[in-house]
DNA sequence: TTCCGAATCATCCGTTCGGCTATCGATTGG
DNA sequence: CCAATCGATAGCCGAACGGATGATTCGGAA
């Protein structure tokens, strides 16, 4: 029997994993938690086999970071993410933090069956979208300073500002800027922006 | 017995609610669908009470279309939303094509039964949070074309661009500019485009 | 009917962008 | 150990942008 821990802000979705679950001879819930605190608590009581884990917690800490605290216990869980889409950073920060796998919400059940019971053997599960991201590198890979800048052209700023703001040349920022627009193939760093933010490179929150 | 039907494109939010109806006597779910087109066949045959509608339902049509066609059948159903969040107008034009409510996935279970009470017996009920957006007109309200132009800058159009797609001169574009500007208190195009998808004006779909 | 907001258009002007082309050190990886 | 990539830097230039100001038309609300 695999005993399975959830943790979701969503009530609906932790209701609905549970009802998939019970319906599986060899998995069982045996808790459900809903931020991080309670998440930990429920981790250390109860030690779980697996913990389904959501990233997105509403406030409070991250499901990355929760994720690392459970694989720092003593007898740690396998932690699978179960989110419904996330940046592709929130996507490596979870798996460098030690987390088996990572699915999306709205996989079918049998997936969802199928990597538990693979994480639980200790196997490493990625929803094929999201391993697509992460092998093939969907899209051209833009680099760490390249991010950085989009997060801070989303905010208004200009290239001066930016200079500034990152003790570098105006035509630095140009040049980092050229590469942008290249790897997401636009042209003004209005599209720059909303590109970054449709494929996840940033998130829309200031 | 209130009957209520789900559609909505995930499996786990269809199990979840499906569950938690299920623990209260006077909920039954008569039936579940997927996509827009199931979703007519059921409620036709059916004739639920109450329908929980995601707005969201992958590719197809869009579950404000799938709204109004149901409304438009001869014993209509009461349409009760159950979304994890749209834009604005999303909420309007679903609101518009007939549904009875608007309700955030993440609402808790009581919520949800009160508000499919509430909408069985043919009130109109909305999640606080989208109420408020509603009524409060949370933050300033855009024009239509304020709208449209703000989605046109997302794809990276230049002034000229804007002008001739839209058959005005340069100096209205720019007089539009300059008031979304100062509604969204932004002051460069990037800034109000991301501005614009963080508070769900446009999406940042192409 | 009066008044206001939305949409349209216009001109001026200084600032900023984006494209182009090149160089250079550091780090990483075959 | 040498190629590739990344980050940083530079100058030039035309086009685009954003601010400021003002005007007209039209329709709906007061």
């Amino acid at each position: 029997m695999i005993r399975v821990a959830l943790v979701d802000d969503h009530p609906v979705v932790r209701a609905g994993v549970r009802a998939l679950l019970e319906g599986q001879e060899d998995l069982t819930v045996v808790g459900e938690a809903s931020d991080a605190h309670s998440a930990e608590q429920l981790v250390a009581a109860l030690h779980p086999d697996v913990v389904l884990m959501d990233l997105n917690l509403g406030a409070g800490a991250g499901g990355a970071e929760v994720t690392a605290r459970l694989r720092a216990l003593a007898e740690p869980p396998y932690v699978l993410v179960l989110t419904t889409y996330d940046t592709e950073a929130d996507i490596l920060s979870a798996i460098d933090a030690g987390a088996s796998g990572y699915l999306l919400k709205d996989a079918p059940p049998e997936d969802l069956f199928r990597a538990i019971r693979g994480t639980a053997r200790g196997e490493t599960v990625l929803a094929p979208a999201v391993a697509a991201r992460l092998v093939r590198r969907s899209g051209p890979t833009l680099t760490e300073r390249e991010v950085e800048i989009l997060g801070l052209l989303a905010t208004g700023k200009s290239n001066r500002d930016l200079a500034k703001k990152l003790y570098v040349s105006e035509a630095t920022i140009k040049s980092h800027l050229a590469h942008i627009y290249t790897k997401l193939e636009v042209d003004t760093r209005a599209a720059a922006v909303a590109r970054a933010i449709e494929q996840r490179i940033i998130r829309p929150v200031s």
